[in-house]
DNA sequence: GTAGAGAATGTTAAGCCTAACATGGATCCG
DNA sequence: CGGATCCATGTTAGGCTTAACATTCTCTAC
């Protein structure tokens, strides 16, 4: 056994007090009564010699380790900072630690992964902020019983414990913004992977979209960074299929469309509107500054770990889903579609459109 | 006690196999020899009851715990979130679970405080992201004895164990940029709690110019955050001392800086140049793309963790700083101060120079 | 004066795992 | 054939804490 013990122990502040370990135990942990004057010999003790109580033995003692998993998307994005910023908070007021892993690629094989780390560290709880179906989500559950989760990220209509905002809900939002200012000829810069989650920001403008017999004039895919957005902005351009308005999924992605807008020549929202998606603190001082749909992660966050923490009071409450709406920030990028249409567009790019596409949606 | 026992534990899987506890340990962490047919049985065990171990208890019994703590300013920041990111892959990697403990304030009492919430969890080691001075990292080490830290956010000749980017150097080279484009008249927009660090961008700004004999016309302080560089660069806008140039702390805050200039009608860089600070996926896509110092704090995320890693084995090596310089980024942000000097901005804001600071330091 | 209640404290047995030592058997050698 | 060696496994004693029960002591009430 390795002879270096440094820190304190229960037994060490009990011989010192004179008393057993169990009294040392009561007066740190504040339960029961303990004589005047034993309390103050042990808390003198306690005092001397540094003595804070070990987390993992209290753990194991307890069946409670006061501590939460985050299985999140990588951390290092927007949403997944924030989200962490607001639940670390919360939790630290509890008196609960955050352990974070990271969700290293799509489909439930690497969120089941991430959560394994976690829950082999006892965690109390799990906050999961993955893009997950509402089966995939149960499937987590079946496979980590006993362990209280809250998602973060899901379809509102999911049948477990979840806080969410409503992203669906806002990108329609975004998309009846445009439709109402006359756009009918849209164009979509989605996120990674929301092809095939029925809760994204996609589903939203396309469900807004059909709502007035409508389909993008053309879309592209971006993996949430500025220079995707750029890049995928670039690609719409040149794809044939002119659009007066563009739908992003983030509003780092566009950022970067409005730069390659601006590059070509086209004004923001004179010929082209653009509207973005998150608010970041960036997007109100963008030129021209971002429509956009707000939302607060920070405050999620919090919002997600009051959820879990009434779950790990009573277990076994029934699924309930909180539910945020997000709200439009109607900013300066956006506006009626062109009175020439997109023939500015069209010269910009010096295109030939694609008519039979044209026709079709248009 | 609590009967709600739901995963297996050793005891199980040896009743299961017909074996000690100990036999089934050896097999799980691989260790000393065991009989082929044993072993098989084992296994088979260990699968059927779906056996993980147990990890607080694992910490306990060997006095590891294979989690580390990361100590840093607000994780919803560009740069912590990133280093966090980084940290977390080169730990998982590795096996070791990070928790995340933030400082909510400057000064070494939070920073202690956060740290606190982290030994009591037992992790083998530190990663420290708060702002400190070499004193006070000094202290931090006192404070927590036979706890390995890593600190990311020091002077460089600190006398602890480090993995920094030498942000002084960075911004000296940004100050030097300005000045070799033959700059006189610089504005700083500092960032928070600046002024006391002796490694902070400002300090690295102040000692390129006063190489040349000039002090800052004037300065701000911002919080980070993009608005606030907005604002401070009004308040630098009106304060009387004209700039032709202006150093920013971040890049978001230059964003901020980019926009309150062209709303009084400045072209950057054709009347005064920016340059910021961090080179955030957004800066090359700016309008125009910012000149700044690039950082890669994901990669100093993932060597910090080495250099945790390295101490881990061999504790008690002498102090030792890994120091990353971070490069200049000419971009279209700065050029040459223009011919007519800081007339145009005078006449953009039609404000009388204070004569006596003018003369004072140009 | 003594039963009974209640307060203050102690003792024991977990919680789940590993380190250190112990044991039993097979193998080998002179 | 006895003792040394090695392999495979078991036993015991922790690591630090809490839960549950046990004990002692002091009052109170009849």
């Amino acid at each position: 056994m390795r002879p270096t013990r440094k820190t304190a122990t229960l037994a060490d502040v009990a011989a010192l007090a004179g008393v057993s370990q169990q009294t040392v135990s009561r007066v740190v942990n504040n339960v029961a009564t303990v004589a005047p004057r034993t309390l103050m010999r042990v808390q003198a003790a306690v005092a001397e010699l540094n003595y804070v109580p070990n987390r993992l033995a209290q753990g194991l003692a307890r069946q409670r380790t006061q501590s939460i998993g985050f299985a999140t998307n990588d951390i290092s994005l927007h949403a997944p900072s924030q989200l962490a910023s607001g639940i670390e908070r919360a939790a630290r007021s509890r008196g609960f630690s955050l352990i974070v892993s990271n969700v290293y690629d799509y489909g439930i094989g690497p969120v089941t992964q991430a959560i394994a780390a976690l829950t082999e560290r006892q965690v109390d709880g799990l906050l999961i902020n993955a893009s997950l179906s509402s089966a995939d989500a149960e499937e987590i559950q079946r496979r980590f019983p006993g362990v209280p989760c809250v998602f973060l990220d899901l379809p509102t209509g999911a049948p477990v414990h979840a806080a969410i905002l409503d992203q669906y809900h806002g990108s329609r939002l975004a998309a009846a913004h445009l439709l109402e200012l006359g756009h009918t000829r849209l164009a979509f810069l989605r996120e990674p992977g929301g092809a095939v989650a029925e809760h994204s920001r996609l589903a939203g403008w396309q469900d807004a979209l059909a709502g007035r017999g409508l389909v993008a004039v053309c879309q592209e895919e971006g993996d949430w960074s500025p220079v995707s957005g750029y890049l995928a902005t670039q690609r719409l351009l040149v794809s044939g299929n002119p659009f007066t308005a563009l739908l992003v999924a983030n509003d780092q992605m566009a950022m970067g469309a409005l730069r390659a807008l601006w590059e070509r020549g086209l004004r923001v929202p004179a010929d082209v509107s653009v509207i973005g998606y998150d608010d970041t603190p960036e997007s109100a001082l963008l030129i021209p500054p971002l429509t956009t749909v707000r939302q607060d992660f920070g405050t999620l966050g919090q919002r997600a770990f009051g959820h879990l923490w009434d779950l790990l009071a009573e277990p076994d409450q029934p699924a309930r889903v909180t539910l945020t709406r997000p709200d439009l920030i109607v900013r300066a990028s956006t506006a009626a579609p062109p009175a020439a249409g997109v023939d500015r567009l069209r010269e910009a790019l010096n295109v030939l459109a694609d008519e039979a596409y044209w026709t079709k949606s248009g």
